[in-house]
DNA sequence: GTTAGTGCAAATGATTTGCAAACAG
DNA sequence: CTGTTTGCAAATCATTTGCACTAAC
């Protein structure tokens, strides 16, 4: 958890590694996947590193984290900097961002009237991409 | 995963337990917590039986299942049979059944929009309700 | 009696933490 | 230099699994 004391953040060679990893990805994929991924192009990085920079992205609102239907942590950088939901593959993770003013009336207006405060909300939709159908099709 | 063979399930004491505990809950409690709770109230019952009885409840929709903000699954017992939503206390698990149809049409028209299929959707508001709230003012 | 259900101990798998070495500014 | 970040190995923690035993029906 604890991360510095001076709150400075250094520009290392393995968080720009991550950072360009999520720009070039259009789907949300685990902290595993994506050191799977770093390692194979060939990226000296460790398991520990990614975990620990995904997590200080999630924290400085850089990164999106959802939970997959299993309970892991996926990440992804979205295009989107505000609030906003997500359509997600539940087999690729391929995302699709969405967005509903009347959800979050709705939600707010709900929340107010059971006396919750404090209220964040999380709505995700999985299923299966069109590709990710297909291709189970053919098999 | 695999139940048995005959599809038949029998009665066991401590299923009825865990039953008759997820019937007085109002709130939504984590397998671990469950069965703690049992086992105060005196029942001898074991971890992975409390498991297995949630996981096979949850399939036949007996329970509900969601994942708390960190990961971990917690269980209820809901009033309505159908399809809904929660607002969940984040520091005691109590929580309120939501329904809105306005929802469901909207998740169903943008799943068909992005050519997605066997789509699921889950909305959990997470907030501090006003029982907490308080207790937490005065300390 | 048979077979489903239980419960312990051990395995699994994601995530975190301790700590010494490596590196950025 | 000085303090931050890394990365391995070990620790955690929820959840699952193997297997011998117990109990429904």
């Amino acid at each position: 958890m604890a991360q510095n004391q001076t709150g400075v953040s250094r520009a290392t060679r393995q968080r720009a590694a991550i950072s360009s990893a999520l720009e070039q990805a259009d789907s949300f994929q685990t902290a595993q996947e994506l050191f799977e991924a770093l390692r194979l192009e060939g990226q000296k990085i460790g398991l520990t590193t990614v975990y620990r920079n995904l997590q200080s992205m999630a924290t400085r609102g850089e990164v999106d984290v959802l939970r997959r239907e299993d309970g892991e942590a996926i990440y992804r950088r979205c295009e989107s900097d505000g609030h906003h939901h997500h359509l997600v593959c539940r087999e690729c993770g391929m995302s699709v961002e969405l967005e509903n003013a009347e959800i979050e009336r709705w939600t707010t207006e709900v929340a107010h009237g059971h006396r919750f405060s404090e209220v964040t909300h999380d709505l995700v939709l999985f299923g299966l991409c069109s590709k990710c159908a297909s291709r189970r099709k053919k098999q």
